[in-house]
DNA sequence: TGACAATTTCGCAATAATGCGAAATAGATA
DNA sequence: TATCTATTTCGCATTATTGCGAAATTGTCA
């Protein structure tokens, strides 16, 4: 069995998905996505900042590959690609009981 | 069963963990960190940066909470409290084959 | 085609993070 | 007590990130 110290990713990409992940909006727009895809504009709402900014913080965590845009018509519909950052957020929020985490091996797309 | 959506911690709160991860050093320091602990000196080593920068990251590492510091004599000793990161970071590295996410509920400390 | 709606890109000013060397601490040892 | 060793704190210059409004894009619909 592979050892968890070194991967496939060096640390630098590594750290880009964390950093991506690493600003108050975009850990609410990850939470969001945790239950579905979502358009742009409920994010907008939901994070609370203006639209070019919110725009800018979703490219961001498109980049880092956390998550995906589909557009349909007008709208542009955001996804989580990365279930495991749902689950590691729940860690964080309950590190004692998360039987979540025993669902299933990682299923990242 | 709680949602995954909104836990006990909020999105500040939350950010906080993936900024203080989100750098290659600190990654480095993770990862390294995932086989148990080690003394700054070997840290410095493997980061290969300047003393007072490896000092810093740790700082940041362990005002997040990803890891604890212990004195011992004239050497700090650093571990990790968070297993799941290097759950986490073993998704990423190999999202499809990571039996790993199944061995337990989250064990974070 | 022309007007509208949803979203992104751009340029800018303000703020935060990084790495370094020098100086400060704190424990061990002579 | 003086000194040595391991580590942290400080101050500084450089670079990256953030949020905004204005302008640009792109798809829809009359």
């Amino acid at each position: 069995m592979k050892s968890c110290v070194r991967g496939n990713l060096n640390s630098n990409e590594v750290a880009d998905v964390f950093k991506a992940l690493g600003h108050p909006a975009r850990v609410t727009i990850v939470r969001r996505l945790s239950d579905g895809e979502h358009c742009v504009c409920e994010l907008v709402e939901e994070v609370g900042l203006g639209w070019s900014t919110v725009s800018r913080h979703l490219s961001v965590l498109k980049e880092a590959g956390v998550i995906s845009d589909d557009k349909r018509g007008l709208q542009v519909y955001y996804s989580l690609r990365l279930p495991c950052v749902t689950r590691f957020i729940a860690c964080l929020d309950d590190p004692k009981a998360h039987p979540e985490w025993m669902v299933s091996a990682c299923e990242c797309s």
